[in-house]
DNA sequence: CGTCTCCATGTGATTGTGTAACATTAGTGG
DNA sequence: CCACTAATGTTACACAATCACATGGAGACG
């Protein structure tokens, strides 16, 4: 696997009969980027013997839906609205199941859950943070092989995850005069 | 800058005249650790017209005396007991100053803060985070002429800050058979 | 010296984030 | 059908972070 790979770039304007929508730092078919997401997980679950439960359904499709990163008591809200229980745990079980099996990643330095821009990719995701517009864009980072890895393999350490997150201004808001 | 080194290795016997003890992932010379800590942090203050009072002080010095990530909460508790106020905003602010001038740094992934292994030094900390005896390292990174500035300068994003985090298990752990 | 201003500290109150513990329910496999 | 396990729901709580406001101290300046 090479290193670079932006995330929101693999869904620029995969089918011409659903608007682009900007999302990230570019623009992609939104409705269709909602049901392949779901469709991936379905079959990902199906396959791994996973139950992918309502909630847990319900809460992909949300961060789909919102494709930027969602605070879990955002999420709880809209669990809520869609009938299911109003406490945290429901929320933070739901992002647990999908964050354990990669539908979606914790952007550690928001405190926030967005959903997986490569699902099914075995990876370790890197993310772009627009501290204007908040919007996120997920790239395929290779610490290992940086200098991470290096001082890991100098010291001993065994990696098991990686946190990579880079905040700073994204190219519209950058045009747009935010400084 | 090259893109490795590995902060405690860059303490490690430096003063033949005290006790080494384990820290990090490798040993080094703890008393002389503080006090050339404090005292580079006198330094700068002094050099830079800044105030290192005495909240902010004992601050560093308990972060330097730890040796590891310390919750808010936790250096609050020990603030207490040195005693300054018992509420919330003084870790915080603390730990604010000391984050914004470089003596120490927040560990996003834990919630909790470390002193600088590299007072003074211009960098882009890096950390491996062992999950079985919680100790740290900090590591020079160059994120941003791997994976990551690649992404970043593919798409035009322009970073400002970076979090590197790796978790994993440091070589004693390894070894003590935490798997 | 007095005082003005800025910065830092102390405190109370509140919001946001995340878990522990336990009862209940729903699948799954014998 | 029964037993077991996984998932859900709820209560309660712990930890993390910030707001707002009052107080006090160090330097600048007349």
């Amino acid at each position: 696997m090479t290193s670079l790979e932006v995330g929101t770039d693999t869904g620029t304007e995969r089918s011409p009969d659903h608007p682009a929508e900007p999302v990230g730092f570019g623009t992609h078919d939104h409705a269709s980027c909602i049901s392949d997401g779901l469709a991936q997980a379905e079959a990902q679950c199906a396959a791994e013997g996973l139950r992918l439960t309502p909630v847990r359904r319900k809460a992909l499709e949300i961060l789909l839906q919102e494709h930027r990163a969602l605070g879990a008591y955002d999420m709880l809200d809209r669990l809520r609205g869609a009938g299911f229980g109003s406490q945290p745990p429901v929320a933070y079980r739901a992002l647990e199941f999908l964050v354990a099996n990669g539908f979606a990643h914790k952007i550690e330095c928001l405190n926030a859950f967005i959903a997986c821009a490569h699902p099914g990719a075995r990876h370790t995701p890197a993310f772009m943070i627009c501290r204007a517009c908040e919007s996120v864009a997920e790239a395929q980072a290779a610490p290992a092989r940086g200098s991470l890895g290096k001082a890991a393999r100098a010291t001993g350490f065994r990696i098991e995850r990686t946190v990579v997150e880079a905040e700073g201004l994204c190219p519209a808001c950058q045009d747009g005069g935010a400084q």
